[in-house]
DNA sequence: AATAGAAATTTCAAGCTTGAAATTGTTTTG
DNA sequence: CAAAACAATTTCAAGCTTGAAATTTCTATT
């Protein structure tokens, strides 16, 4: 099977290497959010999409539009809606009208709401120390830089991991 | 704030440059995978699920047990349960009586899933060699040795990623 | 051989996720 | 000002995901 064209074996060896790095990158990736899901929901009796809803919200205390947070989320707005809907029912979250505009509510967290969130969002930062706790700060450099290398689409929108 | 213990600092600093690498590493991951799910489902009418249970069967012509497919993609078996069913209803997989043992069912490709497999495969290489592009040999080698130093969990199973 | 325990799989309810359609309200424009 | 265009949100169907419960079938151990 050896190529006519010797470049042609070299580019193939190459995909080949990203394509293991993906498959790496998406096993580790994926480790993390699964433990990560596991202690919340056996811990705390949540899920991640709720605490991240949760985090949203939490940097934004006067409230967000259900837009914004399905923005900020990257997620549909479908979706924001049933999982502020449960927040809600928990008496966690809760909609306030918009003054101006009678189509767009915004969603805040209630005092119960920022109580919980503040427990989970230490542990959370813990667990990541833990996880994590393999790389030093020259690592956590250099892997940075790797990763802005990594470009799915091509421009980077602004997005819910900006806490720059 | 500022502690009375100059070492609170230093390691409160480490956790958080942890946290901001763990969300980067996220975004990066999701925003590749978000990518590929828009690309199998718009081009080719499928989902990462199903590109994911056909590319083990792919890799194990003679079929799987149910339960070594939930293993392999680390997933539960009911699931893998639900999307062999749909695989099959489009005549892409079938499952297979186990000569010894009636409990157990062998889940494989058909010829025309391994047919449309091959067609997928062969994208899903180049979508990704595409999306990281940026990354030359000797940033895959240390990106991967970088990842190597996470470990949610401790031990590291056998799993889908393993095409060593 | 009877039965207790283990194993393979499916079923189920609940939640997450999406894109598309439906609702309701606002703004622009002819 | 009517109406067309646009915007914010919810609803919906379909699929993914899980853990737990239920089924069916083995396999030991009496």
């Amino acid at each position: 099977m050896s190529s006519a064209n010797p470049r042609a074996e070299v580019r193939d060896a190459a995909s080949k290497a990203r394509l293991r790095l993906w498959l790496k990158l998406l096993k580790t990736s994926g480790s993390i959010e699964a433990e990560l899901r596991r202690r919340l929901r056996d811990r705390h009796n949540t899920t991640l999409p709720r605490f991240d809803v949760m985090s949203a919200l939490s940097r934004n205390p006067e409230g967000l539009k259900m837009s914004q947070l399905s923005q900020f989320l990257r997620v549909s707005n479908g979706n924001v809606t049933g999982i502020v809907d449960r927040l809600t029912e928990d008496g966690l979250a809760l909609r306030v009208a918009v003054p101006g505009d009678r189509r767009a509510q915004v969603a805040r967290l209630t005092p119960a709401g920022e109580a919980e969130f503040a427990r989970l969002a230490a542990e959370h930062e813990a667990w990541i120390d833990e996880m994590m706790a393999g790389l030093g700060a020259d690592d956590i450099t250099d892997m940075s830089a790797l990763l802005d290398q990594i470009q799915p689409i091509g421009a980077n929108q602004t997005s819910k991991d900006d806490l720059t």
